[in-house]
RNA sequence: GCCCAAGUGGCUCAGGGGUAGAGCACGUCCUUGGUAAGGACGAGGACACGGGUUCAAUUCCCGUCUUGGGCUCCA
């Protein structure tokens, strides 16, 4: 449910962020406000501490504040000005931050502001709270944690400390959401792929970069095995191609500079008496398919052309993006790129949705939502190819969406730099949104690469070209099916799919016998033979799922 | 990259300026005929790495690396 819905949560996690921010100010009269909005599970309030640092410890001093402060019952009186007026106050009250937010607000029209002053605390607010901070008596909240936040979200700015906080209407609700919580991380997939040995990490590799061991190879395995069988039943061809290229590649493909920060820096070769060549771990596979498709003259009558491949790409991604499976530095992509004509556009878009619900459906996987996403009005630059490009080619994925008839929300800004995408949206355990797989239409790469085919009338067109990942990465599809299944994974892509337990001694042999032929049958089987008893043995095959 | 926190046997964690502890897992032996923990004994540790302070550092300080939660970014 979303915090808007519910009126009289939405006033007690405003009024709370107030009382946090009241609190922080009483025990560090210097701290600076930023923002403090409500959130799903609570508040949040922005502050810079200046050269104090905020521990969490500090959190359980400032929380007895805000008791204190609720039962002094305070009362939140509104008060309105024009912007003279409020910058005015809040130069007064010494608050640069919301001084600027004012002026923000102002240069895109706003021209009345409110603020609500309860005690001795002032804040710049449109509202509504409670009445008075003794209202709050019976609400529960606790301070969760700290964490850094740039100012207007912009990482040129300075970073704020933020302070978490779950609130709820009642003590019975926030007990209830930690509850949700502790069950959750019962299922991180960081968690359950050590204690299922799905995977692994060495300080000695490197961050994000992953060890596959047995268990977590059977599951990638068996995952590929599958998406190879769907895409020789719906067309594709396989290729394969190298994991690294020289940069001219990545010149023509705009990679450099577009996708610079997130490569690798180059392996440069030198050798006697010629120019050194610089060669990239390949952040993306579609360039490589795109000289498969300019390798010979194309007629209109190989389209579409799907080249499909198990791609493993590296990216430098920020070392404080990475986090277990699902943000990692090397990762293998279930890739395909569909080089077509603009006739065909609807009807491969068509195929390709089919596609992935038959996948969702083998997966048993729901809950997940459809994002437009496009470029936005902001940060154009970071998005090459001419307006007209953009134009059609987001009024395309719209229209066929439409057709469709699938629901969508739109995603300003997160369009590839290339094009416009369609991408499916799940939220994790922790309710943290992920693009799982998305479908990619691309005006630009048959330009870069002056891709070409001969139509019935012999003359040269530009193909458009589909990307679609419907199984995303290995790594994160495979974190969310952990995190789904609680580790307990179906029997066809399940590491081990039999397991035997003799209920003594006497029964090994039979039971090896046994193991024998269903190992002849291809069937991944174990035979616990320990010394541990009958109950031991169901107790640890259980929890090895 | 930035903010905060953390790194102790394979795992989960306790400890603490005088060179280490538990449970689980592991090994050996005994035990086990019916659906979630049988017992005994044993082996395992440059306390992430590098520097500093100190008579003495795993413990305090600094740096690095890695991990976690966020921010920015993204499959």
């Amino acid at each position: 449910m979303e915090v808007a819905d519910n009126p009289t949560l939405y006033k007690i996690r405003h009024s709370l962020a107030h009382i946090l921010a009241q609190a922080v100010k009483q025990k560090f009269p210097e701290a600076k406000l930023g923002f403090g909005p409500p959130t799903d599970t609570g508040f949040f309030y922005d502050f810079d501490f200046g050269s104090e640092v905020l521990n969490e410890s500090d959190l359980k001093d400032v929380e007895k504040i805000m008791k204190k402060i609720i039962r002094q019952r305070q009362s939140f009186e509104k008060n309105e000005c024009d912007i003279d007026g409020a910058v005015a106050k809040l130069q007064d009250a010494n608050e640069p931050y919301k001084v600027e937010n004012a002026q923000n607000l102002a240069e895109r029209g706003v021209e009345s502001f409110s603020f609500y002053e309860n005690g001795p605390f002032l804040d710049l607010c449109e509202g509504p709270h409670v009445e008075n901070t003794g209202d709050l008596k019976d609400a529960a909240f606790k301070l969760d944690r700290i964490a850094g936040a740039y100012w207007l979200g912009d990482e040129k700015n300075k970073m704020l400390t933020r302070v978490y906080a779950l609130a709820y209407e009642k003590r019975a609700d926030l007990d209830d959401y930690l509850k949700r919580r502790q069950l959750a991380q019962k299922f991180d997939h960081k968690k359950l792929g050590k204690e299922l040995d799905i995977y692994t990490q060495n300080d000695l590799i490197g961050k994000g970069l992953i060890l596959w061991m047995p268990n977590g190879t059977i599951i990638r395995n068996e995952i590929e095995k599958y998406a190879c069988e769907m895409e020789f039943k719906y067309g594709y061809k396989r290729v394969s191609t190298p994991q690294i290229a020289k940069s001219d590649l990545y010149k023509k493909s705009q990679h450099l500079p577009a996708y610079r920060e997130s490569m690798f820096p180059p392996m440069v070769v030198e050798e006697e008496g010629a120019e050194p060549t610089e060669y990239y771990l390949r952040p993306m596979n579609c360039p490589h398919h795109h000289l498969i498709f300019d390798s010979r003259v194309r007629s209109y009558r190989e389209l579409p052309l799907r080249y499909a491949e198990y791609g493993t790409n590296y990216r430098y991604e920020q070392s404080g993006e990475l986090s277990g499976l699902i943000r990692v530095r090397c990762m293998t992509l279930n890739d395909a790129h569909i080089y077509l004509t603009h006739d065909q556009f609807k009807d491969e878009f068509r195929s390709i949705m089919k596609l992935y619900q038959e996948f969702y459906d083998t997966f048993k996987l729901s809950g997940y939502s459809f994002r437009l996403s496009i470029r936005g009005d902001d940060n154009k630059d970071k998005f090459k190819g001419d307006d007209a490009m953009w134009t059609r080619g987001e009024t395309l994925l719209a229209e066929v969406m439409d057709e469709l008839g699938v629901e969508y929300y739109v995603g300003e800004g997160e369009a590839a730099f290339y094009g416009p995408k369609v991408d499916i949206q799940f939220k994790n355990l922790m309710g943290r949104e992920e693009t799982v797989s998305t479908i990619q239409v691309d005006y630009l790469s048959p330009i870069n690469f002056g891709l070409k085919y001969i139509d019935e009338h012999g003359n040269e067109q530009d193909p458009l070209i589909l990307h679609r990942a419907p199984l995303s990465t290995h790594e994160r599809f495979i974190s969310f099916l952990l995190e789904y299944y609680g580790g307990a994974f179906p029997t066809w892509c399940a590491p081990v799919q039999v397991a035997m337990i003799p209920v003594n001694e006497n029964c090994h042999q039979f039971a090896d016998e046994l193991k024998q032929r269903l190992h002849n049958e291809m069937i991944r089987v174990e035979v616990d033979t320990s010394a541990n008893s009958f109950n031991k043995k169901i107790r640890t095959n259980t929890v090895r799922k």
